[in-house]
DNA sequence: GTGGTCTAGACCACA
DNA sequence: GTGGTCTAGACCACA
C-alpha cells in the first residue's frame, strides 16, 4: 500500500489514518517496536514534522505508545485494534452509503454496483 | 441535502461536488434557470467568490453554461450527466473499495456489512 | 463577416471596429442611409444600448453622421475611410508583429508563416 | 519585454499570455525555478490573487508545475512547449489575417504590408 | 440585477 | 518562505 498522499488536502490526517489502517491490518508485530519518525517521514516523503503530528495523533488514539526505554511501539490491546478497525469500517461504509445514496441510486443498485465491481478487479 | 461543508477542508471542492450531485440526482430542471451566484452562496453560506470558484469547475465539466447578464443555466445535455452520475459513482465506489480493502476485509464481508447497514437504516 | 462577438471582452469596441471595418470595406453606400441602431442591435445580438454606445464612438471618429431629418448616414469624406483603413491596418500589422515576434520567430520564418496560410486557405 | 497591461481589458488572460510567451522564448529554464506568486505579482504590478488565476491557467496548460510549499517549475516538456509555441502563433496569424482582410486588402498587398513594415522598423 | 474582475488582507499547512 | 483558500468589498459591462 502506497502512501498516495493528497497535495491539495492536510497531510498529517491522511498519514494518520493510514498508519492505523496499517496497524489494523495487521502489518506491525503489537506491542514490538515501530519504524522511526526518521524512517516513517522519509517512507512517506514528508517532513518530520508532519510525521510527528501523525504519530502524536495516533498516540491520543492509543494505538501507539512511546516508551522512553524501547521508543515506538504498537499497542498489544487487540481489542482497541478491533474497535479501531469496526469505527474506521464504519466510517467508510456511511460515508460511501451516504455519497452514493446522494447520486440518486437505490439500495440494490448500489449492491449490485459493488458486485460488479467487485467481480471485475482484484483487489 | 443540506451543504454539510466541512470547515477543515477547501470549500469551493466541496461546493463543486455538492451541486454536481444535485444536478446528476435532477434537481434541476434541465437547460433553465440556475440560481444566481449570490443566491448559491447566501444558500451555502460562504463568499461570493468562493462559490463562483465552484461554478467556474462546473462550467469547465460542462455540467453549467454561463451566460453572461442573464445568468446561468444547467446543461440539456442528458448523457453528459449520466456519464458524471456514473463516474461519480465510479470513484465513490472505487475508493470505498480501496479503503476498506486497506483494512482486511474479505469481498464477502464487504457485501455482509453493506447489507447490514442498509437494513439498519433508511437513508 | 458574422459578428462574432467576445462575450469575456467589452463589447461595444468590439462593435464599433465591425461596423468601422464594413464601412471601409464599402459594404455601406457613401452618403446614404444607414441600419437603425434597432436593427444592428438585433443583427449583432446586443441590447440597444450596447449599439448606440458604438454608434457614439463612430460619430466621434466621423465616420458615421447623425443628420435630424435623413437619419443616420455613413461619412461621403472618402479620405477620411482611406486614412481609417490605413491606421486600422497600421494597427493590425503593428499588433501582430509584435506578438508574433514575442514568440521569438525571425522575420523571414513570419514571412514564411504568413505565405504558407495564405496558400493553405481561402480568404 | 515589460508586462504592458491594458487596464481597460482584464488582467489575467493578458498575464497568461505574457508568461506563456515568456516560457516559449526560452527565458526560463526548463525544469527549474520558477519566480515564486509574490515575486511575480509584484513585477507585474498585479495583486497575488490576479497572478495565482494566471498561473492556475498555465498549470492547466502543463507549462507550469506547482509543488506545494517549495514552489514552481517551468515544465521540461520541450514538445509541449514547441506545441504551444506553434499554437500561439497559429492563433496570432490566423487573427491577423482575418482582421486585415476585413479590411478588404488582397494576398499580394498583405505580403507587401508586411515587408515594409519590418524593413521599416526593428523588432 | 446578472456575472466577472480585482484588491487588500487574513489565515493555514508544510518545509 | 512557499502556495492555497477565503472573505469583504469595490467596480465594471451588459440587459
Amino acid at each position: 500500500m502506497a502512501w498516495e498522499l493528497d497535495d491539495n488536502l492536510p497531510l498529517w490526517p491522511q498519514i494518520k489514518e493510514h498508519i492505523a489502517k496499517k496497524i489494523v491490518r495487521g502489518e506491525y508485530s503489537l506491542g514490538e517496536d515501530f519504524p522511526t519518525v526518521r524512517a516513517l517521514a522519509h517512507e512517506a516523503g514528508v517532513n518530520r514534522n508532519t510525521m510527528q503530528r501523525a504519530l502524536m495523533e495516533l498516540e491520543n488514539m492509543g494505538l501507539v505508545l512511546t516508551n522512553r526505554t524501547i521508543g515506538r511501539i504498537v499497542t498489544s490491546d487487540e481489542a482497541l485494534i478491533e474497535e479501531t478497525k469496526k469505527s474506521l469500517a464504519k466510517k467508510y461504509v456511511d460515508d460511501f452509503l451516504k455519497e452514493i445514496g446522494n447520486l440518486g441510486y437505490s439500495r440494490e443498485e448500489i449492491i449490485d454496483i459493488i458486485k460488479g465491481d467487485l467481480q471485475d478487479e482484484n483487489r
